[in-house]
RNA sequence: UCCGCGGUAGCUCAGUCGGUAGAGCGGUCGGCUGUUAACCGAUUGGUCGCAGGUUCGAGUCCUGCCCGCGGAGCCA
C-alpha cells in the first residue's frame, strides 16, 4: 500500500508512488490519455491516465469521472514542466469514492448571484480558497502581534443587554422574556477588562443590523479589538501602524502563490511598513477642498469618494485622526482647549479601500461622560457599570477595531467584502 | 431606505417593428498519447421571475408585486 500524502507535500515525494484522497477539480480527455486536476484541500496536482499503465477497470473509472467526484489516486510523483504546477502523478491506480452528476460550477463564467446560492460550492474554487487561505493567516498574524506584545485575549459577549454605540441598527432577540442584542463591538467590555489585564484584546463576530448595500458591508463581520491602559492616541497609532504593517509583510511572506491566484498587483502590498502618514481632519478638509471637493464642509463626515481621495494621496495607510466630536462616539476624549474634536482616529487602507480601523482615546472624566450619555439620550441605568470604570481607578486608555474582512478585501485586492469570509451575511440574505 | 440597471435552457447571454424560442458553454454519445476554461462531430435541453391587463396574436406594450446586481447614506 502507498502512503498517503498531501499535495502541499508532493515535493518531498519525488520518485515515489503514493496515494491522495480527494477530488476532481477538471479533467481533459485525449481518449487513451486522460489529463485530471485533482486538489485535496492542501493543493492542486495533475495526474496523468495512460491507458498502457494502469489496470483496464481503473482506467475506465479515470474516463468517467466526472467534475468534484471524490477519488482515491495512486501513481508516481515526478517533476515536469509540462504540468500546471510543477509536478504530475503518473497513475498506477484509481478509485471512485462517489461520482458527482451536475456540479453546478463548471469552469466557465458564472455570475455573482449565482455563485452566492452555491457558495457552499463556490469555496472549492481555487481563488476562493486562496482568499479563504490568506484570511486564516491573517488572524493568526493578528494574534500573534498581540500574543507577543503583551496583550491578552479576553472574550467579550456577543449576546448584551443593551447598545455599544447606541442606535437602532442592532438585532434584537428574546432573552427569556427580555429584549437583548448582538454585540456591536466589544470595545466597552474591553475597557473594563484592561484595568484587570492592562492591555487586552477580543477578537470574534460582530452584528450590525444595518440597511447598507455597498461592497464593504456585512450584517455579521469579524473584528479584533486591542484596547490599552495608560495610553494615549498617539500610542494606539503606533500599535496599529506595527501590527497593520506585519499582517501585510506575512501575507507577502507565505502567500505568494495565493495572491497570483487572485491577481493581486503586490508592489502596493511590499509599501505597507509603518510608519504610516498622519493627516489632522482639519487638514484632510483642506486635502479634500484642494482635490476635487472644493465645497467641502468643515465638520462634516467623509463619504467614499472623499475618504478614496484622501488615501490617493498615499502609498501606504493613512491615519486621519482629531476628527468632529459630533460625529463620533459618546466615549471619545475630546481634545485639550478643542472640544468640538475629539482624540479620535481612523485608519484609511490605500487603493480606494477606505477605513479599515476606527479607534482612539476613550473619555476619562466621570463627570463630562454622565453629561455624554444624557446628550446621546442613552439609559443610563445600562452604563452603571461602565461609569464604575471612572469611580475606581480611571487611567487615560485607548484601542481601536480592526474589521477582518475589509483588510482581507485590501489586501487580496477584490472588489467586494463578500468573497472575503466563508458564509458571509447581508442585508436580506441569509442562505446558504 | 433612496436612485439606476436587470430577471429568457443547468450556466453566460442574444432575441430587431408585437407574428413559429436562439447561440456559446455544460450534460450525453462518438473520435483523439500532452491537455491547461483542450479540440472535432453528433445530440439533449424552455413555467421567457410572478399576477393581471391591452391585442386576432405578448419574451416584446401597460399596471402591480417578487428577486438579483450596481451606487448612495451609515459604518469596521
Amino acid at each position: 500500500m502507498a502512503p498517503v500524502v498531501r499535495i502541499s507535500d508532493i515535493g518531498q515525494h519525488v520518485g515515489q508512488t503514493v496515494t491522495l484522497h480527494g477530488w476532481i477539480y477538471n479533467r481533459t480527455d485525449k481518449g487513451r490519455l486522460q489529463f485530471i486536476q485533482v486538489r485535496d484541500g492542501s493543493g492542486t496536482i495533475q495526474a496523468v491516465a495512460f491507458k498502457k499503465n494502469m489496470p483496464e477497470a481503473a482506467f475506465d473509472e479515470a474516463r468517467r469521472v466526472t467534475q468534484e467526484s471524490s477519488v482515491v489516486a495512486t501513481g508516481s510523483v515526478r517533476e515536469d514542466p509540462r504540468s500546471p504546477t510543477g509536478y504530475e502523478l503518473d497513475l498506477s491506480d484509481f478509485a471512485i469514492v462517489q461520482l458527482a452528476q451536475d456540479y453546478p460550477i463548471t469552469p466557465k463564467e458564472h455570475g455573482v448571484g449565482f455563485l452566492m446560492e452555491h457558495r457552499h460550492l463556490w469555496l472549492r474554487s481555487a481563488r476562493q480558497h486562496a482568499i479563504i487561505r490568506i484570511r486564516a493567516t491573517i488572524i493568526r498574524s493578528i494574534r500573534n502581534w498581540l500574543d507577543d506584545h503583551g496583550f491578552t485575549l479576553v472574550d467579550t459577549p456577543i449576546l448584551t443587554p443593551s447598545a455599544a454605540e447606541g442606535t437602532t441598527t442592532l438585532f434584537e432577540t428574546d432573552y427569556f422574556g427580555t429584549p437583548a442584542y448582538l454585540t456591536q463591538s466589544g470595545q466597552l467590555y474591553n475597557e473594563a477588562n484592561i484595568m484587570a489585564f492592562g492591555k487586552v484584546y477580543c477578537f470574534g463576530p460582530t452584528f450590525r443590523a444595518e440597511k447598507s448595500k455597498t461592497r464593504r458591508h456585512l450584517t455579521e463581520f469579524w473584528m479584533v479589538e486591542p484596547e490599552m491602559a495608560f495610553a494615549t492616541l498617539e500610542d494606539y497609532m503606533d500599535v496599529a501602524q506595527d501590527m497593520v504593517s506585519t499582517i501585510v509583510q506575512t501575507v507577502l511572506e507565505k502567500h505568494q502563490a495565493d495572491l497570483k491566484t487572485v491577481e493581486r498587483d503586490t508592489t502596493w502590498l511590499e509599501k505597507v511598513v509603518a510608519p504610516f502618514p498622519r493627516l489632522s481632519y482639519d487638514d484632510a478638509v483642506a486635502l479634500l477642498q484642494q482635490n476635487g471637493f472644493p465645497d467641502f464642509p468643515w465638520g462634516e463626515d467623509f463619504g467614499a469618494p472623499h475618504e478614496t481621495t484622501i488615501s490617493n494621496q498615499y502609498d501606504r495607510p493613512v491615519f486621519v485622526y482629531h476628527y468632529p466630536t459630533h460625529f463620533k462616539a459618546f466615549y471619545m476624549e475630546p481634545v485639550e482647549g478643542r472640544p468640538e474634536v475629539c482624540r479620535s482616529a481612523d485608519l484609511l487602507a490605500p487603493e480606494g479601500y477606505g477605513e479599515i480601523i476606527g479607534g482612539g482615546q476613550r473619555m476619562t472624566s466621570l463627570e463630562l461622560l454622565e453629561q455624554r450619555i444624557q446628550e446621546h439620550k442613552l439609559p443610563r441605568e445600562a452604563y452603571e457599570w461602565y461609569l464604575d470604570l471612572r469611580k475606581y481607578g480611571s487611567v487615560p486608555h485607548s484601542g481601536f477595531g480592526l474589521g477582518i474582512e475589509r483588510t482581507v478585501a485590501w489586501v487580496c485586492g477584490l472588489e467586494h467584502v463578500r468573497e472575503t469570509i466563508p458564509y458571509p451575511r447581508m442585508l436580506e440574505k441569509i442562505y446558504p
